[in-house]
DNA sequence: AACAAATCAAACTGGACAGTCTAGTTTGAT
DNA sequence: ATCAAACTAGACTGTCCAGTTTGATTTGTT
């Protein structure tokens, strides 16, 4: 019984990409449906039979563009310091990427009227950046570069991830500053990373 | 030539009470000037001829809100551990109220529009903080309890800063995680603070 | 009392926009 | 060829809301 037209996954992905970037490019309120269904190259009943509302191709695009956030697969067998450098880096560029920005604004805005999107952002983010690091340092201290038992675990973590936040990001998410990482952020990584091992790593 | 009423200040104080308010609690979008009329008891008109558009209600409002995000004044006279605890604490539950969380929300969304707000509650709040931290760690340095020289405390202080900001914030801001510190704030700041404490401070 | 600023209530204007409806067209499967 | 799902363009509905206008009323000042 599949009379499923092909052309109809293909216009759904159209819309899918329009809606991603003019929702984390403008938000939800700022957005019509006519404007959308332009930018797709669709008409607005096209959109409306595919997502049923507004909200529902809200939600759909903003899980769509959340796949992306994905820090791992750094090479295990680097030494800690270096691991936590190049780790440390990459987060910061993450951070402070126009697109992540523009994520956290639309998301924090949208909690406003519901926080469904705001938490698969947080899992498919956030989340798993922190479970990443966590499992990382665990591995570290079993090995005996580093000394954190289980129980301290989750606070290490976050005092690490707090810590290698860069300090400009809430002043970029609140348009205050551009985006990209700053030039002297290596000075700052370098030294945070030193804070931590210095705590955490009773020798070298 | 002063013909002013009197009145005329006691509606204007209404009318930026009820807008504070309204506004930091459901952001600028969802308020109607009908409903903030109403709210403060005042006439649509009245609302006008004191601020003019939605806009500059919405600045004077959030700028009236501004004024209290207060931590200076705690006793310099105490060793520099129990000062950071105690600063650590209050910078805590400053950061986790729902004032202050409400507050970077709506700064965030309104930034989608306009920068203006946010620069003034930068300005008002986070920054002054910053001032005050850093010219205590200045002075503390200066009198040989830490070991930062001029040039590392910009960094140093934004260490602080970054390292003491709960890292349920950003869950908090993200409405994932309800307003209030978190039971076990304590041991994260004490930790925290060791850890600071353990870098630049070469000896007790 | 007389005046003018301040205020009020309510109607009104104009524009934006979500969502629906209609009537006709394209297109793939059988 | 036929059928039905997918699609299109555009008109339409109903609602919401910022800001204006009007005409009357309150109230402090002189």
């Amino acid at each position: 019984m599949s009379t499923a037209r092909p052309s109809s996954l293909q216009k759904r992905n159209l819309i899918l990409q329009a809606a991603g970037e003019l929702f984390v490019q403008d938000g939800f309120d700022k957005v019509s449906m006519d404007q959308l269904a332009e930018a797709a190259g669709v008409s607005k009943q096209t959109v409306y039979s595919h997502f049923g509302s507004k909200e529902g191709l809200f939600q759909a695009a903003i899980d769509a563009r959340c796949i992306a956030y994905d820090i791992r697969a750094i090479d295990p067998e680097l030494p800690l310091r270096q691991w936590l450098a190049l780790f440390a880096d990459r987060f910061n560029r993450l951070l402070s990427s126009a697109e992540v920005l523009a994520m956290y604004r639309v998301c924090i805005a949208s909690s406003q009227r519901d926080n469904k999107v705001a938490g698969l952002f947080w899992e498919s983010g956030p989340q798993q950046i922190h479970d990443t690091v966590s499992e990382e340092l665990w591995r570290r201290s079993q090995s005996g570069e580093l000394n954190i038992d289980q129980a301290t675990l989750p606070l290490a973590t976050d005092q690490l991830l707090t810590l290698l936040r860069p300090s400009r990001n809430m002043k970029q998410i609140l348009g205050l500053e551009s985006a990209g990482p700053c030039p002297d952020s290596d000075t700052y990584i370098a030294s945070s990373i030193d804070l931590f091992l210095n705590y955490y790593q009773h020798r070298n």
